[in-house]
DNA sequence: TCCAAATATGTAACCGTTTACACATTTAAA
DNA sequence: TTTAAATGTGTAAACGGTTACATATTTGGA
């Protein structure tokens, strides 16, 4: 390993000035300087972040904290949160949760004791965690809360649109899925979806699901239909589970949309691809992820914040496992 | 911030002592692990980890590069890889490379500024990015490498089962789907497909295809049905494409499986949740993850490893984009 | 010409650990 | 009882950077 002091040997400086050099920081003579770039290049010097978040305290690593990266809603998020880091110089440790309150303090642990200058988290955990004690600053992503600067699509109105727009589309029979209770967003959005429809003129029931996996939603889908046989109309509680029953009213060869409207919610990238593709509430993942990342990074910086709470639009997106809006209301 | 300086003192002993009690070095007396571990638990002592890498020159940090963490074939490898990290005290430092030579060097030089003590690299860039003058070990994932340790799936045997089966199935006019040429798991299953075709009696043609983005995909499948109307099997370059080829056959009325076979590839989460549901050649992501770890935690052990080279089994996954084996051959 | 400010550089302390080494003290074999 | 080995603990030097401070030297306005 070449260190500063190799490259301070090499120019025939202290290490002082191969620091200043690096750092742009104090007075440094142009020729120094030239003499310095060239030892470093010539050694193929790269300073060691370890030493220097160490006298400094701080390093360039934010901490991201997922769900489950399996998840195909949190690639996106990642995605977001990345490249929007990359410009600051930030990378990242990273680690999923599987919302289990351990593996969080863990991970929270591993990030401190790494000197992350930072946190990103999206996990929904009830049981208080302690990001109260973090002397860094913490956004929380894809979850509402009222302590901490945080950054969330509008999940209760989602609900609701989604809802709206199944009724005005002429279900009549609707079935309200609801999605794991520990997971804030899910409930959201149901609870959206619940005064919407509480507010319409149609039936519908409501089923609690306890999970977001694929093994399980598959299960979900045909529990459904085994118990609500006659449902002409589903609001899901995501993309997966929205899948996982249109996949099964296609199996049980019911017409998709005409025996049956499904809306989605999230918009994961493969929803467009299925047949008939999704109709669903759009999360901008991408952006969310973006917009935690800037607002994280203006936080590190101590920059003035005027909107610690930032709520992202949800859209509906029509496409073909709804129909069109029923002229007769 | 909590030091060990401060858990010297709280217990009444030198920094030396307690951090032999904590790391278990050396003599220490029962009564005075003790007392430390009672200061430690007081102050909520945890050591920084900054500083231990510093001074051993080792983390318990690995690299993990994917070329995109968005494409569903990923987050599996990537759970995979934590999960079995997650048991040895690793963490991970985590990239997307886009495939693009720049920015792989920034993470591997990222990686190398934080003293990671291992990288796991799926990326398939072609140019020599130096991976030569790491001093630590490196795995490849899904991606074959002479000159180091990698585990991948057998891409070749995969495209001649896929050729087989979708030959044995009765498909008379295929369309080959040629993934990127710069990504060499594509180019692997490619030439396994093309063998096999070669040496059957169907009519086949090659389409190539550039990228695996969700984007891009619909623009490959309407192409294909383009310029090859009566293609009557498809070998999809993986599970997106495929998805995409049979969203697009769907749409343009065929009958799946009766006018059209689709065989995909990865067989990622989704492909059972589709409808029909993709025959597809399963890669066996989240094991091939495991393995990675496995092994890149021996090569850090230096633990006497057997085989360098781990060729994971790929299977065909028999399901509704493929008809019945034609008992007429 | 003088002198304060600006420029340029080096020395050494510091960040929070680990560990080599020194120095007790205790144990137990002879 | 002696003493070598085993046990227990502390001091201080690393690790590779950054930076406060000291110390020139140069610059340029009065």
């Amino acid at each position: 390993m070449v260190t500063i002091r190799d490259v301070a040997k090499e120019s025939g400086v202290s290490v002082a000035t191969v620091s200043r050099v690096l750092n742009q920081t104090g007075y440094v003579h142009e020729d120094t300087r030239k003499k310095v770039m060239a030892a470093v290049d010539n050694l193929k010097y790269s300073p060691n972040e370890v030493a220097r978040s160490l006298y400094k305290k701080k390093s360039k690593l934010i901490g991201l904290l997922l769900p489950d990266i399996t998840n195909p809603f949190f690639p996106q998020l990642a995605r977001g949160v990345e490249d929007e880091m990359q410009k600051g110089g930030y990378r990242l440790l990273f680690g999923n949760s599987d919302e289990n309150a351990e593996k969080e303090m863990d991970y929270l642990n591993t990030f401190i004791q790494n000197n992350v200058v930072g946190i990103i988290s999206a996990t929904n955990n009830k049981t208080k965690t302690n990001y109260k004690d973090l002397s860094i600053p913490v956004v929380f992503l894809d979850r509402t809360s009222s302590d901490y600067p945080s950054v969330y699509a509008d999940g209760k109105e989602g609900g609701r649109i989604a809802a709206e727009e199944i009724v005005k589309r002429g279900s009549k029979r609707i079935t309200l899925l609801k999605g794991p209770a520990h997971i804030q967003p899910a409930q959201d959005r149901f609870q959206g979806a619940l005064e919407a429809l509480s507010q319409s003129t149609v039936d519908f029931h409501v089923m609690s699901t306890t999970s977001f996996a694929f093994e399980d939603a598959e299960k979900w889908a045909k529990e459904l239909f085994a118990t609500y046989p006659d449902t002409d109309g589903v609001l899901a509680s995501n993309d997966i589970v929205a899948t996982a029953v249109l996949h099964e009213a296609l199996r049980l060869g019911k017409s998709i949309p005409e025996d049956l409207q499904i809306i989605g919610f999230d918009d994961i990238p493969q929803s467009s691809l299925l047949f008939p593709s999704l109709s669903t509430i759009r999360q901008p993942a991408y952006e969310m992820g973006k917009e935690a990342a800037t607002l994280l990074v203006k936080l590190i910086n101590k920059e003035n914040v005027q909107q610690q709470h930032i709520q992202m639009p949800v859209t509906f997106i029509d496409r073909n496992t709804t129909r069109e809006v029923d002229a007769h209301g």
